[in-house]
DNA sequence: GCCCTCCATGTGATTGTATAACACTTCACG
DNA sequence: CGTGAAGTGTTATACAATCACATGGAGGGC
């Protein structure tokens, strides 16, 4: 595999509604070099090149589809590097590790500070954010009946997205 | 690696409380037969094997760890074996995937159908199971909107589980 | 300004996780 | 029986993640 293309490479790379796609590069740059600089955070060229990539994307990749796009434009590309990078988004919360797909996207909610839950279409790996309430569940009941302390939760659903249930139910 | 052990040797490889092991076994085994011969499908030896060592070793085991095992009792010793096994078991609910440690581990409630969530301990890797309450979250309502069809959803918690807790606070 | 340290990057090597592809056997069933 | 589907075994390979070490630049203390 030299290009990033996974089995969805036909598919339209999108959330799962039609959106103004340029608008979230640009705004994902700007929102994270702006909180970079507030929060005394180095945004260097790979750090921004990759989370560029992410945003153009628009789906999961592997982070080795994402060194095969670094290796084009001139970065390192061993694994390091792009482990390294994706480490610094995802521990900001630029970006978020998706386990299901041992995969990465970039957020689609820069700004906000957020517990974030995924729908994953399993026909074309397309991955859509939602916004999860802070959970009153049952698992908070069985966590303090156990005495476990929770400290993050990760919540990713799988199914077919809507573009999908069309071509599969005509 | 060669045996099954992680980073967790050295910790109670139970659920977090401690209860009458041996009757895991027996009974997971037991019900896993039973299910299987109702709803005819077929219990293999191997299939037997890797259920068996899950509900032994009563954590997540990697499905390399679970590999050398079949070695050992003289199973084949190739990946797939292993993985094809553990895909039988999870399709049919009597082992989970952990997603967040790439790990399988045997169903806590073998007979009940359930969505399980997990609690994960990041100190020890132990892994208790919870039922889920059907989701009424903002999770399900996001895809009601966006019109995705949820199949499944995977909840995983992370955290420290109350063994660590007493240690690492004294 | 100069040095020093910290942090980030680059690279080679290695380990762990997972699947593709193909040959062979076994079982259910007509 | 004979046939087809499912299960198993094996080779090879792709993908995911980390270790260890070398290099280089940005900033802070002096």
């Amino acid at each position: 595999m030299t290009s990033g293309a996974q089995k969805n490479s036909m598919q339209p790379p999108l959330g799962f509604a039609r959106h103004d796609h340029a608008a979230c590069v640009s705004d994902g740059l700007a929102a994270a070099e702006t909180r970079c600089a507030d929060s005394s955070l180095r945004f260097t060229p790979v750090r921004r090149k990759v989370l560029e990539i992410l945003l153009q994307e628009h789906r999961a990749l592997g982070a080795y589809a994402i060194l095969d796009r670094l290796r084009e434009d001139g970065f390192g590309s061993q694994p390091p590097v792009a482990y390294r990078a994706l480490d610094f988004l995802v521990n900001h919360g630029f970006a978020h590790k998706i386990e299901r797909l041992n995969a990465f996207i970039a957020c689609a909610h820069p700004d906000e500070a957020h517990a974030p839950s995924f729908m994953i279409c399993r026909m074309c790996d397309s991955v859509a954010e939602a916004q999860s309430a802070p959970n009153r569940s049952a698992l908070s009941d069985a966590a303090k009946a156990t005495g476990f302390r929770i400290e993050r939760t990760v919540v990713e659903a799988e199914g077919v997205c809507p573009s999908c249930a069309d071509k599969e139910d005509p």
